[in-house]
DNA sequence: CCGTATCCTTAACGATACTG
DNA sequence: CAGTATCGTTAAGGATACGG
């Protein structure tokens, strides 16, 4: 059998459920977090994972994590112990998520001359 | 000469000028919009972005395409004419740019059965 | 160590009205 | 048609303090 996979989802009608799954991934810490994660390749820690995304808060770390777990994107794991040691990871569909936006980001980073330029470009314009 | 490209910038520094790009590129409206423009292949004009682009205001929609285009992802072309007529397209760096959120958006619209079930599985926990 | 709770500030956003 | 201006509302985010 051949089966077709035929996305029913179509993210750019705007009631539809994969919106808010974008946004936690594309939102202010989303996509640092996952591409934190999957340059890790392995499990990381809290306070690991703060440190390595740079200016993100508690609340704000604990919350995208939360959300991305929610959405089946990490795994959480507590060892129950004092102090408390809690793991992340990502989940398979996590992984191949992270893939597009790891991509992003390095062709982001690569490419930060250009888009100055452009800037410089754009404001000398007007 | 094979000449290294080594890139400079560090997205997760909290100060590096790529972050803000990022944010363009991934907030709400970004990569709707980014990826609208890729699969339409040729021009768009503003309001037929605003149609495919579902939910999104004129407001939001003008104002994601001013970052996109300061930021060099998006030409603008004015025929000044009476009524006025404007034209979108991707740069090249912004067709580049276009495919890793093209490909996440695919996945996500392919695997939303399985975040759904994931995040059923989650309710069912708490 | 890993968070949550609370409060507060900012900025993102949407609706409406208006202009070239 | 393609926006900009203004306003009001909401949500996102940061600081701090505290709990398991």
């Amino acid at each position: 059998m051949t089966e077709q996979e035929q996305p029913v989802a179509d993210v750019f009608s705007a009631a539809c459920s994969s919106r808010p799954v974008l946004q936690h991934l594309t939102g202010r810490w989303g996509a640092l977090a996952m591409v934190a994660l999957d340059r890790a390749e392995g499990p990381v820690r809290f306070g690991e994972l703060r440190r390595r995304v740079e200016g993100i808060s508690d609340r704000m770390l604990s919350q995208t994590l939360g959300q991305l777990e929610r959405d089946g994107m990490v795994h959480r794991t507590v060892h129950s112990s004092i102090p408390p040691h809690v793991e992340y990871t990502l989940t398979e569909l996590g992984a191949r998520v992270a893939g597009p936006l790891a991509e992003l980001i390095e062709l982001l980073e690569a490419e930060l001359p250009t888009v100055m330029d452009a800037q410089a470009a754009y404001e000398a314009a007007s």
